[in-house]
DNA sequence: TGAATCATGTAACTGGTTACATGATTCG
DNA sequence: CGAATCATGTAACCAGTTACATGATTCA
């Protein structure tokens, strides 16, 4: 699966030019997706071109003109396909636990910087996490998908658990590090 | 951070071989960062042509000729010194959780099909930390540096956190999707 | 006044994967 | 007898990022 498919899914839910698609994959897809404007275009270029996605232009003063693209029936069937033999990968790719598994060349200090950075990050997530839940409380009629709710819930469930790991085993962690004020500053 | 990094980190508990390497990133590294003989073997020849590593070869019968590779002082501090400038950066993609995120476009013996597989592979996982944890039980004088210890943990922690979620859920995730046999096999 | 937001795009680069090519040996 | 393991490498390809180019508007 690519950003040209993950287009096509951002679109079913109605209309939206390049830049809101990038919105979009930022606040919603963010925690298992990501795509910068330099993949984004040109995938929709490529998808008009298919005939997956149909583009009108509005005129702006000033600005550039905006491009709203909307799927076409075959767009939507294409993704739908698409969707049906996508291979269910989960990868990881984390620099932080490459860190962690070399701690022992690491100052303290630094190592101690590095895993409350990841701790704050975590909750930033979970932050964010509590915006969409109340966003979307009570209401089943709003716009995300049911199938927002299970990624925010395993998302939810995730960070909490690597949050708290990370706290209980800190004092630990930091201990794995060398001494020595910050070493290796003498380059 | 990239693979010729993690093949000094490789390095930095012995000599080795690029074959030797490919096994030490699937067996310890697997979990977080990935990489196959096609980046691997033109990663060892850089090292080798910076100075960073240092190879010699071993004749065998019929097999190509075995070349070790060792870490040199300047590849160690080179390693140091990539480790302390290295982002904590920590990401995932994952298909698996933009097919639940579209789960209302699929199927429900698809989607079962999809959750049990995800909770058979992190029991695979679950069971491989295992493995670890009795092999580096009690004795602290075995090769994994203590940092191993830390990923394993985190790992253990959030693939727990997520098989729960997946096995509490997994009801209301498959209710989400379509019934109608197997949607779209009229193609 | 300067930063952020809206809005589009391209070109150069990068960091990798996949598939191929080769071939003996050992294990079940 | 066939599969897996040992062992090395290359070439073609690919998906994506980064940085650049442009420029009005709005907000603090």
């Amino acid at each position: 699966m690519d950003v040209k498919t993950l287009c096509l899914g951002a679109l079913s839910f109605g209309e939206a030019t390049g830049y809101d698609i990038k919105k979009f994959f930022e606040c919603t897809f963010s925690y298992f997706f990501v795509a910068s404007y330099g993949s984004i275009y040109p995938a929709l270029a490529d998808l008009t071109e298919k005939g997956w996605v149909a583009c009108h232009c509005e005129a702006q003063d000033g600005k550039p003109d905006k491009k709203v693209y909307a799927l076409t029936d075959t767009g939507r069937a294409a993704f739908a396909q698409e969707l049906g033999r996508t291979p269910p990968n989960h990868k990881i790719r984390s620099e932080f636990l490459v860190l962690m598994y070399f701690a022992h060349l690491l100052p303290k200090d630094k190592i101690a910087d590095l895993v409350d950075q990841r701790v704050t990050e975590f909750e930033r997530a979970l932050e964010h996490i509590r915006e969409f839940e109340q966003r979307h409380g009570g209401d089943e009629c709003s716009s995300p998908p049911p199938g927002a709710r299970i990624c925010c819930g395993y998302g939810k469930a995730v960070t909490i658990a690597a949050r708290e790991y990370l706290l209980n085993q800190r004092a630990a962690i930091v201990q794995l590090g060398t001494d020595g004020a910050d070493s290796r500053n003498w380059d």
